[in-house]
DNA sequence: TGGCTATTTGGCTAAATGACCAAATAGCAT
DNA sequence: ATGCTATTTGGTCATTTAGCCAAATAGCCA
């Protein structure tokens, strides 16, 4: 009866988990851009170079991204483009809750 | 510097993790058919009741879904319908990983 | 009131995640 | 070969997550 659950959205909550960290839609956001190396990001976001280096382990293992080696540099890129038009769905999702959360404000506050 | 990446990605980071999960992706996929009670969704889902009420209240806590208290049950609802519009782009992402581990079964293994 | 049914909350435990540092690896340049 | 730069890997630790069970809460009905 679980077979309604999986595996179907096991796999595609695979994906969306390897999205569901701020650094990684950083990346995501940027790398919809134009593609960069480690060294750029890391510059970007601020955090360690292991830790940038592994969250894009993570993205690529989920198929989000890809790598090429040029030169002394790894440069990544977004591989499913598809994936920037849903943050246009989370930020109405945002928008609706600032909208709800000010409704509530001023109804206690009056 | 890391200006860049907080706090809006911090707030989207949230909404995408809330999604990030097989049993709460289940949810969201059938409430966009129809409402359900938690008594539904638990049987469908195959999980302890208390489970399956925390991956609402995560889902509620995020905004994607809303109940309405009726009669003994209380009713889930999606709230934001273009969520489902990720769900092909999410498909997208699994069958190019597909295709490409297919080929390199092929190309390995001759 | 007392007994249902439906749902949530608290407590606990095992597993996964994310951060840093230190060390390893890979490629280019001298 | 040596050193330099770029990136990844391994280790450790604190935090978060997800599951179950037991208990609490809320509403309906007799």
């Amino acid at each position: 009866m679980e077979s309604y659950v999986k595996p179907q959205h096991e796999a595609r909550a695979k994906i969306i988990k390897a999205m569901a960290h701020p650094s990684r839609l950083f990346i995501i956001e940027e790398l919809s851009k134009h593609e960069r190396c480690v060294g750029e990001l890391t510059e970007m976001i601020g955090s360690d170079a292991s830790t940038v280096s592994k969250h894009l382990s993570v993205l690529k293992n989920a198929g989000l991204v890809t790598d090429e080696k040029r030169g002394n540099s790894i440069y990544y890129s977004l591989r499913v483009p598809c994936i920037m038009q849903f943050m246009g769905c989370v930020e109405d999702v945002l928008s609706a809750n600032a909208k709800q959360h000010n409704a509530i404000l001023k109804c206690c506050k009056g």
